[in-house]
DNA sequence: GCGTTATTAAACCAATAAGTTAATTAACTA
DNA sequence: TAGTTAATTAACTTATTGGTTTAATAACGC
């Protein structure tokens, strides 16, 4: 579920936002070209996923950014971090031929 | 788009069996309860979103797991890591401070 | 209590996503 | 050439998503 909510573009700019601290709903609305109902939804996605919680206090809903989710996705990650770097060795250990060959092989057409 | 596509549970379990080795399209379909054409939607969207790339072997088309993409959700995750690791470090304070306490100062309800 | 501010809920709409079946393309095999 | 296998395209269905507007809830300031 994550990373369906991570999926939309308003969302990942909100978590940057949150990410700089704690802000109310309509100060997350702000900047967006879209009604505060929009964001409101937006914010539920999020927060269902667990990426935000909300506070209360008086009449605002403090959200601020929750880590798990996206350490998470950092786990998940970890399985093909491995891959590319073998992938990046693969074109290291390439680049290193080229040069031990000083293009005297070069075959392209 | 990276993250949309990612979104999807049979296409993370795509990329899975892919860390493992190329495979064909059918190959890839065999260990889910959808039709082929399915499969082969799934493979279209990982593709356009660069997370694959097919080659053409007679009739087959063998899929093989391209980083690139997920190396630059890594990044993007990047600026998230500074966040939950100030996080833990406040963490591993509390702690630190509530072992010094010895439990003396505890105003809980 | 009354109006204002912050937020959510409800009802709706259009676009997209995820699946289906049937038809098509392309390359092998005999 | 005919038949088989691998994959894609087309047309369609259903559910979900991302947005809207209007109404409801709740806490504040007077």
């Amino acid at each position: 579920m994550t990373l369906s909510a991570l999926a939309d573009p308003t969302r990942r700019a909100i978590l940057a936002r949150l990410a700089t601290g704690e802000a109310s709903v309509s100060e997350l609305a702000e900047p967006f070209d879209m009604s505060l109902v929009a964001v409101s939804k937006h914010l539920k996605v999020l927060e269902k996923a667990g990426l935000i919680s909300k506070g209360r206090e008086a009449q605002w809903r403090p959200c601020r950014l929750e880590t798990k989710p996206l350490m998470q996705v950092d786990d998940w990650l970890e399985g093909y971090r491995q891959f590319w770097n073998e992938n990046l060795d693969r074109l290291e250990a390439y680049a290193a031929a080229l040069q031990q060959e000083g293009g005297a092989d070069d075959r392209s057409k």
